[in-house]
DNA sequence: TCAATTTTGTGACTCCTTTCACAAAACTTG
DNA sequence: CAAGTTTTGTGAAAGGAGTCACAAAATTGA
């Protein structure tokens, strides 16, 4: 197979396989053809042996894959086998929920600092609960940890009048990712990368098709 | 203009010009031309005309769009003109920020009431800092509750294992939208619509990118 | 060993989305 | 008021993404 540009919706759908083989190897299965991952991940079985094809052959023609190793060859494509770095910016109430979100660290995602601009909240320590507290520093230290801590991927929780802000600093530390969850749009140079969570833009969607429907 | 599907990716573009209008109705910006509304929303000029002549004619040619006529219209296209009425099911870390976060407020979705399982949280009331404290009632009468509050999305943030059983409630109860934060899939019947929030999904995707860039 | 069965990998086809390019419309200016 | 300018709305072209269909490969069983 030639090499192509691959298509952004194949990775969204690699997260998916990767997330249902993840319960299929719970669960004790060891085998699964594309039809049955397909029809798991609502998709066609085509489209799974398609989007597996743009990165090589991982299956024996008439019986399958291996769930656990093509688990693993999905985990390598998506970079998603390594460990990633994480910090919080802005603990109010999203990043707090953030913090303590156990399924990042299932996933590989490791938040290892997080980011206040408020002297109250820089004091101690936050997320106690899931027994590894992460600490919060004050933002004006978030280049000397970012480099310290090898901080890869920033999430954006502050308001968004200070997204921007925060994104630049970000750049300018070198996090060369970053996941944006205030609702305003974010420049960043090239190599660098954004992803917004735009709730209310799913929202939007949710009520269009409500209303035609 | 004859008939023609629409695609999902222009709904999604009509949430981001709506952002985008709003910000510009603000700062006292009266008319926009494409290539303006384009350049914001980092899309193509000719992308934002033809997303625009799915539902009629909305521009002066020569001249470009009034603000705040386009505004209006696209929010009557999204169906965002009128307050839509939630319920946050799970009022754990997420639930509880979801609950505070004043942007659905002002994008005219209201949540109107909350529920949960665990006793110890169906006391009281939360997020009093917003000044209208939301109400959290025992999950068992989500039926009962969603009807007299004529609810009609439910934001799902229970662990994963309760999602599904969460979900086929909010059916039962006639609560025809669903946003869902639970990382896993949720099947609903034939009329009812799941949005999916996977976290870790769009974090997939940034590792992607950040590892093959 | 060989035919029957299963299921992959992939070229070809179809369908959908985006971009281009330009006539038509409205405004501007002399 | 007419020529020039701007910018829309849209048919046509290009570009991507998804599905189909089948040869190739592996397995099973007689
Ligand atoms: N609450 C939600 O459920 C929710 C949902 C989706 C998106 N969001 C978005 O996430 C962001 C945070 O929302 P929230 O409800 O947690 O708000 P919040 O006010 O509770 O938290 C914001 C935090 O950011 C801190 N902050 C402000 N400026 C800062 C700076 N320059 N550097 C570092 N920290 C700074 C504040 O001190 C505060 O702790 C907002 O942009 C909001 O629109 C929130
Ligand atoms: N914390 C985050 O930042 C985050 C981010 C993305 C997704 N999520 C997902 O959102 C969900 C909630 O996460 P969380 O961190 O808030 O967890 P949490 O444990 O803090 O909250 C879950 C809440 O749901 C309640 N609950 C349990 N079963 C219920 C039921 N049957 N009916 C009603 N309520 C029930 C619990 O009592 C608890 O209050 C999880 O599925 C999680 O994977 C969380």
């Amino acid at each position: 197979m030639k090499y192509q540009k691959i298509p952004e919706a194949t990775i969204r759908r690699l997260s998916r396989y990767s997330r249902c083989l993840e319960e299929m190897e719970e669960s004790g299965e060891e085998v699964v053809s594309s039809a049955q991952l397909a029809s798991r991940c609502m998709v066609n079985a085509a489209q799974v042996r398609k989007d597996l094809a743009y990165f090589g052959e991982f299956g024996i023609r008439g019986v399958g894959y291996h769930v656990k190793n093509l688990l693993n060859d999905i985990k390598r494509i998506l970079g998603s086998n390594k460990e990633w770095r994480m910090a919080v910016i802005g603990v109010g109430n999203l990043g707090s929920a953030l913090l303590s979100y156990k399924d990042f660290l299932k996933q590989n995602y490791k938040i290892v600092a997080s980011f206040d601009i408020d002297p109250p909240k820089v004091i101690g320590r936050v997320s106690e609960k899931l027994g590894k507290p992460v600490e919060i520093f004050h933002v004006n230290r978030l280049k000397e940890i970012a480099k310290e801590r090898k901080i890869e991927i920033g999430l954006i929780t502050t308001p968004p009048s200070e997204a921007q802000s925060v994104a630049d600093l970000l750049v300018e530390a070198g996090v060369r990712g970053i996941l944006n969850f205030a609702p305003t749009q974010i420049v960043v140079p090239e190599g660098f990368v954004v992803k917004d969570v735009f709730f209310t833009t799913i929202l939007d969607n949710l009520a269009y098709l409500l209303s035609n429907n």
